[in-house]
Parts: C-alpha cells; structure tokens; sequence
DNA sequence: CCGTTGCAGACTCATGCTCA
DNA sequence: TGAGCATGAGTCTGCAACGG
C-alpha cells in the first residue's frame, strides 16, 4: 500500500488533540481564549493528514463552556470561505432559493459563489467522572484532493476521476480493461483514498481496538473512573498504529508513546492575533441568515382555549408575536422544529432555516422582560444543510445548537449554559461499526439532545439551581406501527418543568412553538399562565383534547 | 418460562442509474 | 463517458413475538 500510494499516505500527523483548559487558563477575556483557541485550531488543520480527526477537549471555561463550544463547532466547520469550482456547488441555485425565501437579502448575489469548508463535525462526548464534565468534540478532516490515486485491484494509474462519495472525498474509476475488476454494467472498480485507509486497518491486527473500551464509548455519554481514559478512547479509535499523535496541552503526563502511536506534545506560544476572529466574524456565512424580517399584515389571532390559564393562538410564531407587547413575559422554553427534521418543518436550505429562527428568537427577546429565562431543546441532528450540494454526499451531523446559540447571541441573550438530556438507552445498545473492531469505524449512539439555557440580560434567576444532566425516556410515539401520541416529536414534562422552578408563579410564560402543548399542560399543573402558539391546526386539535384529557382526570382524581 | 427468530432503525458503502 | 445522484444491501443488537 505505502509502495503504490506513497504521497497520498504518508501521515503527517494522524490526529490531533487539543486540550483547552490548561491554555487558556490564565486568560480571562472571551475575545482573547477565541484568538488562541481559533488560531490552535488553524494550525492544527494544516498539521493534520487529510481523512483524520480534530479532537477537541473542554473543561470549564470563562464565561462559559458551551458559549466556546458553540463558537468552535461553527468555526471549525466554515472558516475557510472561498469559491469553490466544483460543478457539485451549484451555488446559483442556493442563491436563488434563498434570495426568494429571505426578502430583505439583498445582498451582492456574488457573495453566494463562496462556500464555506473546514472540518466536519462528527460528534459531542459528554464525559463524567464524579460530578465533572468534560465535552470532547470530534471533527473530520476531509479537504479535496484531486491528486490521482492508483486502482487497488490492479495498481493501474489508467484511472478517471468519478464521484464525491461525501464532501471533499474525491473517489476513482478504474479504467483499465485489463484490471480484475468489472462491475455488471462493465464499468471498473470504484474507490476512494479513505476508504482503502480504513479498509487496510481492518486486516492489521495492531490496529484492533479492545471491545471493552468500544463498551464503554458506545454512547455519548460516558462515565470514567479517570479522564485519561478519553485519550485511550482517542487514540485507539481515531488514528492508526504508527501514527504521530499532535497533542496541545500544557502540563502533559502522557508517555511518549501510547498503543504503538508517537505521541508529540506540543507547547503552546501565546498567539495574539485576532486574525481568526475578525474572520470569523465577518463570515459572509453569517451575513446570509442574520437579516431581520419585516411584518407583512396584522394577521387575526384568536385564542382557541377556552381556560383562562393558557393561551394558544394558531398561526406563524413570528406574526403573532410581533403582535405582543415587549417586556412583559416571564420565561419561555420551547424545542423548535429540527431543520427539515419532519415533513412538517421544510425549508429550502439552512439559510432560510437559521433566518426563521433568528427572527422568532428576536421576537421572544422582545416580549420578555429583563433578567428572564429562555430554555431551549435542541438536536444536532443527521440531514444536507442544502448550501453546498443537494444529494445525500451532503448529508452530516448539523450543528443546529451552535447555530441556535450564536443567533440568540447576536440578538443579545446571555448564554448561561446547556443541560443534557440523557435519552437513555435508545434504539437498545447499538454501536454502528459494521463488524470492524478497528479505527474509524466506530460510530458512537447520540443519545443525548441539547436545552441551552439563556437570559434576557443578567439572570434574575438562580443559575446553579439548574442540573448539568437529566435522564428522561423520550416519550414512547409508535406502538405498533401507530403513532397514538398524535405528534412525532413531544419532549418529557421534565423540560418545562425546569422553567418553572426557575421562576414565580404570578409569571407569564411562552412556547412559540407549542405542538402538543407540553408547555402549556404542564404550566397548569403548576398554576403558572401560559402562551402557547402553533403553526398547524391539527397539532392545535391535539393540545385541545390532551388539555380536555388532562382536566378530566384532574375532576376524576379530586373525587377521591 | 425460556430459547429462537425476525424485525426495527440508523448508518455506510458499493454500485446502479441518469443527465448533459 | 464524465460526473453527480439515488438506492438497496448489509451491518449491528435489543426486544417483541412466537412456539415448544
């Protein structure tokens, strides 16, 4: 292998680890951490092999993690902006479709010819050990490389370029008629330089990985007895044996070698320069969604419940809470819909997405009065963001948290923190590795969704009151084959619950986008008045009888 | 009650398909 | 025929259903 594709695999540095708080700990500025942190993560992109990984780890930072966390996944996967000459990004088409769905962007059409790359976000490890969390972010690195690889039936150079299996992973035909290989329709053998990579390690028996540490790393969420556990995991499932491992961190006790892996530690220079977070600032990424929306006509809102305490108007959420007075609610906790999630929340790109989103989310930040809690759930879930291809070669893990979080930033929210809901044991303990005990096919179960936690200006609420993690089955939606909820994506009671031990009961809370009204039924137990708005009359008619259900039972249990 | 069977559901990979 | 898109097979495991 080496013999016949020398250039292409020789390994730079087969990954990368970058361990934050001990850099950054002496630097109390936000705009500071960002500048290390961004340029670390610039350097360690160019230092990396193509087709290996970016591990990312975080402790407790000033002001807060997940602010940081929120800023990192978004840089690392759209700093470079450039144009992309590929005929894949047909970026007329994006251009058109977000020009027809935002009004006010007009903006320089010309700008949509740039695209955004980086590194693709894999995955977010919540790690335990006692009551301290660590979050271990993983990012692919998949940059083009055009240069020819040879066949590896036949060794042959006589190849054609084919395909992008996904993004920046350019893939080959065979074209020599000679070559072992022929599919039915007489074409030759299809490959990418990756996936040899990744096949080969299945044959070598150093690169096999000890199942009990695949146990332990099958989710998400992972309990340790010793965070250098996290480097085992790392190491093992995310280089190859002989690999040099770049690590960043200050005060290092790792051997210099590990699993037969080199490992180089790295110091670290102060950088100060705020290169990478002007950049990122002015990412025209940003410039394409960040637009405010003006109100087209009153439109009329009735209020379909008939009980004094809640509140439920049917309509679009930002419309009628244009229509609301400012300052006056609460709180306000709601999941929105997950991009294109469901057939009920489609949108054209991740544009017209975030552009939705920044708009309501303003409009809540309006309505509330000062000092109040916004709660928010959230999924980074697996679609196409649509921006630069449309098939599923573009499909990946979104970032949507980090999106959500830095539009409630810009808007002027306080970002305070994020609890994660632990789904438990979901779809049973599957761990995607296609058989293989060996590095990079081990795909972790997402089993946990993201409730960032906000504040309209500074918190008038206690912020430690809030846990860091809370277990909770997602609502049983399917029995045989039906759903009898009636809605695809209800959260637990346990969310807007959380809300309500932060505020007083004389409050007035909002869900601007309500669906089954858990918010609203909920808030009743409690006796706190609710807003609730939602888009679809059907899903309205569900709140309407659960809340019917609700109050019967509650007749019912006052009889004993 | 317990062993067996088969399916759900999420994801990847290889290959078929199709347009220009 | 170059290049991108679509899709079905294959992979996993817990659990429900089944049957002895």
């Amino acid at each position: 292998m080496k013999y016949f594709h020398d250039v292409q695999t020789s390994r730079k540095k087969g990954l990368v680890i970058l361990s934050i708080d001990s850099i950054i700990q002496e630097i109390k500025n936000y705009d500071e951490i960002l500048e290390v942190v961004f340029s670390l993560i610039v350097s360690a992109y160019f230092q990396l092999t193509n087709h290996c990984y970016l591990a990312i780890i975080v402790e407790q930072v000033h002001p807060n993690k997940w602010q940081l966390i929120s800023d990192i996944t978004i840089f690392c996967e759209k700093f470079l902006e450039h144009p992309i000459d590929r005929s894949y990004f047909r970026w007329r088409k994006v251009a058109e479709e977000t020009l027809e769905y935002i009004e006010n962007l007009n903006d320089n059409v010309y700008n949509f010819k740039h695209g955004n790359e980086g590194l693709t976000y894999k995955d977010c490890y919540l790690v335990y050990k006692n009551n301290r969390e660590k979050c271990v972010l993983l990012f692919e690195k998949n940059e083009r490389d055009e240069r020819p690889v040879p066949c590896p039936q036949c060794r042959t150079l006589k190849i054609q370029g084919h395909s992008y299996p996904t993004i920046g992973v350019r893939s080959w035909e065979c074209k020599n008629i000679f070559c072992g290989y022929k599919s039915k329709y007489n074409r030759g053998k299809r490959y990418s330089l990756s996936s040899i990579i990744r096949q080969q390690a299945i044959l070598d028996s150093q690169n096999f990985i000890d199942p009990k540490i695949l146990k332990n790393w099958r989710r998400d969420i992972v309990e340790v007895s010793s965070f250098s556990e996290i480097y085992d995991f790392l190491i093992q499932c995310y280089s190859l044996y002989d690999d040099t491992i770049l690590i960043y961190e200050k005060l290092c006790q790792l051997p210099p070698l590990m699993f037969g892996r080199k490992l180089k530690i790295q110091k670290v220079n102060k950088l100060i320069s705020s290169q990478w977070r002007n950049h990122y600032h002015n990412l025209k990424f940003f410039k394409r969604f960040l637009i405010k929306k003006s109100m087209k006509s009153l439109t009329s809102r009735e209020n379909l419940s008939s009980i004094p305490e809640i509140t439920l108007y049917q309509g679009d959420s930002f419309n009628i809470l244009s229509q609301l007075e400012s300052n006056y609610l609460g709180g306000a906790v709601t999941s929105p819909p997950y991009y294109n999630a469901r057939n009920y929340s489609q949108w054209s790109n991740i544009y017209c997405y975030l552009y939705d989103m920044y708009n309501i989310f303003n409009q809540v930040y309006r309505c509330l009065k000062e000092g109040s809690p916004l709660l928010i759930n959230i999924f980074d879930y697996f679609d196409n963001e649509k921006i630069i291809v449309f098939s599923d070669m573009g499909k990946k893990r979104l970032i949507l948290s980090s999106y959500i979080s830095f539009i409630c930033r810009y808007i002027g929210f306080n970002h305070l923190g994020n609890i994660a809901w632990d789904k438990g044991e979901i779809e049973g303990n599957r761990n995607f590795n296609q058989g293989n005990y060996s590095p990079y096919y081990q795909a972790p179960h997402n089993c946990w969704e993201h409730i960032l936690i906000f504040s309209k200006g500074n918190p008038s609420f206690d912020v430690t009151k809030i846990p860091k993690i809370i277990k909770e089955k997602p609502i049983t939606k399917i029995v045989k084959g039906k759903n009898i909820y009636g809605h695809t994506a209800p959260f637990p009671e346990k969310v807007p619950s959380l809300l309500f031990s932060l505020i007083t009961k004389d409050e007035i809370i909002l869900d601007p986008f309500t669906g089954s009204m858990t918010t609203g039924r909920v808030a009743l137990k409690y006796g706190i008045k609710s807003i609730n708005i939602e888009l679809h009359k059907h899903y309205c008619d569900l709140a309407l009888n659960l809340l019917k259900q609700q109050l019967s039972k509650n007749l019912q249990g006052s009889l004993f």
